[in-house]
DNA sequence: CGAGCGATTGAAAAGACTCAACCACCGTGG
DNA sequence: CCACGGTGGTTGAGTCTTTTCAATCGCTCG
């Protein structure tokens, strides 16, 4: 259904563009990235990078959703994040001049384009909204994460799930979500199965209903009250 | 002990400053934030900013440690963070132009200075290495949160507890650990009595000595190994 | 010396995980 | 067209970690 989005894109119509970090470029600018980037088709499950590379350049997503996440000791994954259409990602490390310390891997079709390493640095160099976007998203996921972690060590797997269903939310917004039963445990922090119980309770008690493995919301006022916000 | 240290520190032979982010700035910079920032000395338990107010600038250690935390739905901290000399806090808040989402405390006595928010932003709009310095300070920790995050989902507590000591290691440099058990808990992420049972298997075990309330370290490399690095 | 807080221990309960089995759907190849 | 194999989803049962609640201890500070 989205064949007719995947072919290359252009910077300056794209919309994704016009309302993320990269919004306040000039037209010069904008020409500059659009010579130099390339624009990619990714299938469903390919990786975009993995820990442990160093990376070179930034992945700006026209179009798909795709997970960020780690692996623990025992080769789990953890979700860390999950990125969508206008989201760019991989630029983190890129500052911290080290190897990724995640992964990236798209959850569906995908369209991306990628910008060096080289062309970013420079345009932050000479531009300072976004260099001010930037740090001001460095800093908001910050707070997010720390969000994360305290949900992490002191809610019950039932809590999470609502928070995070909510969180999905926004992800999927005007469609139900659509996550592997082991992603979406992965992402909650919890095991497969532990989820799968817990999905059937909230749909006994009527808060989502599923179809296949998509979920919709059915009561968000509801899930809201469970994850106590 | 420390009184000597408790008054007016000058930045200009500070020598955690030379250390931290602020090392690269250049004379004029330094005799500008001199004159404008002010030097305090908090009791230990003072409060430096707590979550929803909005940041007036940034602290700056000089001596002494701090607890960054969140609190969770039931009032429970959870530390995602323990800052000591040299370390810059409070930044990021600044960046994200909202309200603080953690709180930050001290453990023990401290001396910290504290630069306002309007120095602060003209500094890095001039100062291009602070600028770069900012950026990779951020992304790092977004990459330790990552860890974090991944920890908690995964690892068991007596692994938590393994990993938060190493971590604290590097805090108490040639000291020992010195916090009380709530806020040792309150960083590994679980009940004060769980903490209190696993110290003690570490004791037996001989991988730890207490001292009252003191930790000391013995076997580094057998808590790397519990904690799964 | 007494109050009170932090530290510690014990016992019971609960939440979550593991393991094992089964089901359902889907695409493939005969 | 249908049997087959495989993957992902679901369920059950038992176990184990961790929490909770309650009680005690011990030290420090007025």
């Amino acid at each position: 259904m989205l064949e007719k989005d995947f072919r290359q894109v252009s910077c300056s119509t794209c919309h994704q563009r016009k309302e993320n970090l990269l919004g306040g470029l000039g037209c010069d600018e904008i020409s500059h990235i659009e010579d130099h980037k390339s624009c990619n088709y990714y299938k469903k499950n390919q990786s975009l990078f993995i820990e442990g590379s160093y990376p070179r350049g930034v992945f700006c997503i026209n179009e798909g959703r795709i997970k960020i996440y780690k692996r623990g000791n025992e080769g789990k994954e953890q979700i860390i994040q999950i990125a969508k259409g206008g989201d760019l990602v991989g630029f983190r490390a890129m500052f911290s001049e080290d190897v990724y310390k995640v992964s990236a891997e798209t959850l569906e079709e995908c369209n991306i384009c990628f910008i060096s390493r080289e062309d970013f640095l420079s345009l932050m160099d000479s531009n300072p909204t976004l260099r001010k976007g930037i740090i001001k998203e460095l800093s908001t996921e910050l707070a997010d994460r720390a969000n994360f972690i305290t949900n992490m060590a002191q809610k019950s797997v039932r809590e999470r799930l609502a928070f995070s269903l909510l969180l999905l939310m926004d992800i999927y917004v005007g469609e139900p979500i659509n996550l592997s039963r082991e992603d979406m445990a992965n992402f909650v922090g919890t095991a497969t199965e532990t989820l799968i119980r817990l999905l059937k309770d909230f749909k006994e008690e009527a808060y989502i209903e599923t179809h296949a493995r998509k979920i919709t919301v059915l009561d968000r006022n509801k899930l809201m009250s469970i994850a106590g916000i």
